[in-house]
RNA sequence: GGUCCCUUCGUCUAUCGGUUAGGACACAUGGUUUUCAUCCAUGAAAGAGGGGUUCGAUUCCCCUAGGGACCGCCA
């Protein structure tokens, strides 16, 4: 048995989304289940289109997530000649011909197919005409001899079997007119010459797969298998696309989302086993097959990715949290000072408890990050005259006592509060404003540890 | 329009002929927490419709309906 190797091949023309993460996380993990091989094929044969910034952020998204591929990137165009040859072999042994129809004739039969509302399919007429015929002054494309006739069966490892009648298959073509290869050639080609076992992709190259067996067969190569999966759709159930919004991995990862809490999404995003919801990476490697791919189109849940990020916010390790955090803040907010951090660490255990992303954990930390606190205009209002003066009392309170944790603070503020004939939030809300410049946040006992005694003094004499 | 695929709570899904159809997210209610959140408990919520096959169908088959993908000298 060969060993297995899979491969993930995106077209550099736009920002890589995540139903193509999710394809590259399924090959990989496919490949990784089987001890067998993952590679990233870059195929970039469309010159117009194709971006270096795309293929950069491919790159990047793929190691963001934590999908590592052996080797360097296969750079398709790179390999063009190949293609090319097996196209003139394929020439050679008859199963592929000159076409010589002008574009204006292919797209006349376009026309009247679309007006008597039949499908279009070239009419194969150059397929047995002789070369002699040919008009001058047009430039053949070549195409590829489809079979006429039969049926054909592709054993999809995850849409079971799939036959098709063999004419419902056009003589696509194989070579362009300027002689460059089209995708269905380079992608069999390369994926001959890489020595792929498996493909999986997504459902919407189905009829590919028909017209790129029939190129192995030709060839007299091994067919490798092929699993289709289902597409990601959009919340109104259509096919995911760049155009969507929040559908590249930056969307996610600058709200916060961290990539494991992305991939353990995406991964139970159309496929499952058995009730199992957290998969951490080796489980996610142990535990992935083709049988738990579901066979219908899946939707994207933002609700769900916030819940998973959730999880794995309050479960992984703090000081892998932490790391996140901080590469999150200086990618997308701003470079954290070295004091900070060290309050930041120590007080991630609560910091963390209201949080959803880590943009949430990071907005939670400003009260540490800025030394000045900034209180809103509306807030304003909140300290009043008896507000001033609990603040006063409390400030009084805190200089009298040695050490400042919430033992010794509890019995401070239960008496002030008693005393002075008023509830929690009389002294809890003051106390927040002036401390964090917002109402809402950490817990309160949280705010006054973590800035200690002297931090608390000064920003609440700074009120009065 | 043609070809192909799909169909269990709002969403992701479990069930591989016999279950009070289970879980998770979201939602609602209550409790804990001297705010918000967390946490805990409880609740509401599904087999598209119609035929078969079978002692018995969510499960197997057919039809209908709905949804989707593809139909480029793009990949």
């Amino acid at each position: 048995m060969k060993t297995v190797a899979t491969r993930f091949a995106p077209s550099p023309t736009g920002p890589l989304h995540i139903g193509g993460v999710r394809t590259a996380l399924f090959n990989w993990l496919y490949s990784k289940n089987k001890g067998g091989k993952f590679y990233l094929r870059i195929e970039d044969t469309d010159k117009e289109r194709s971006k270096d910034e795309f293929k950069t952020q491919i790159v990047n998204s793929l190691k963001w997530i934590g999908i590592n591929y052996e080797d360097s990137e296969y750079i398709q165009s790179t390999k063009i000649n190949d293609h090319i040859n097996v196209a003139g072999e394929l020439l050679k042994k008859g199963l592929a011909y000159k076409c010589y129809c002008s574009n204006d004739e292919i797209e006349e039969q376009k026309k009247r197919a679309k007006q008597k509302k039949i499908p279009y399919i070239y009419n194969r007429k150059w397929r047995d005409k002789s070369e002699t015929d040919a008009p001058k002054g047009i430039e053949p494309v070549i195409r590829f001899k489809s079979k006429v006739e039969g049926n054909s069966i592709l054993k999809d490892l995850v849409q079971g079997n799939i036959e098709i009648e063999n004419n419902t298959i056009e003589d696509f073509i194989i070579l362009r007119a300027d002689g460059s290869p089209t995708y269905n050639l380079s992608a069999s080609v390369d994926d001959h010459l890489m020595g792929m076992t498996h493909i999986i992709r997504g459902d919407d190259h189905k009829i590919n797969t028909f017209k790129q067996i029939q190129i192995y067969d030709a060839m007299n190569w091994k067919v490798p298998s092929f699993a289709h999966i289902p597409l990601i759709h959009t919340i109104d159930g259509k096919k995911l696309s760049k155009r969507d919004n929040a559908s590249t991995l930056d969307d996610y990862s600058k709200i916060g989302i961290m990539p494991n809490a992305l991939r353990n999404y995406l991964l139970r995003l159309g496929w499952s086993y058995k009730d199992k919801e957290i998969f951490d990476l080796k489980e996610s490697i142990k535990y992935f097959n083709l049988e738990g791919i579901g066979k219908s189109p899946s939707k994207l849940d933002i609700s769900r990715i916030y819940s998973m990020n959730e999880h794995y916010i309050k479960n992984i390790d703090e000081n892998d949290l932490f790391d996140f955090l901080i590469t999150y803040c200086e990618t997308f907010q701003e470079k954290i000072p070295d004091s900070a951090k060290k309050k930041i660490k120590n007080s991630l255990h609560f910091l963390k408890n209201k949080a959803k992303t880590l943009e949430d954990i990071y907005k939670n930390s400003m009260f540490l990050i800025n030394d000045k606190v900034q209180i809103k205009n509306e807030d304003k209002k909140l300290l009043d005259e008896k507000a001033i003066k609990i603040i006063n009392l409390f400030i009084d309170e805190i200089s009298k006592i040695p050490s400042f944790n919430r033992k010794d603070l509890e019995p401070i503020i239960n008496n002030l509060i008693k005393k002075n004939n008023m509830n929690f939030k009389g002294l809890g809300q003051p106390l927040r404003i002036c401390l964090t410049g917002s109402k809402f946040g950490p817990g309160i006992y949280d705010i006054l540890c973590s800035l200690g005694k002297d931090e608390v003094t000064k920003r609440l004499t700074q009120i009065r």
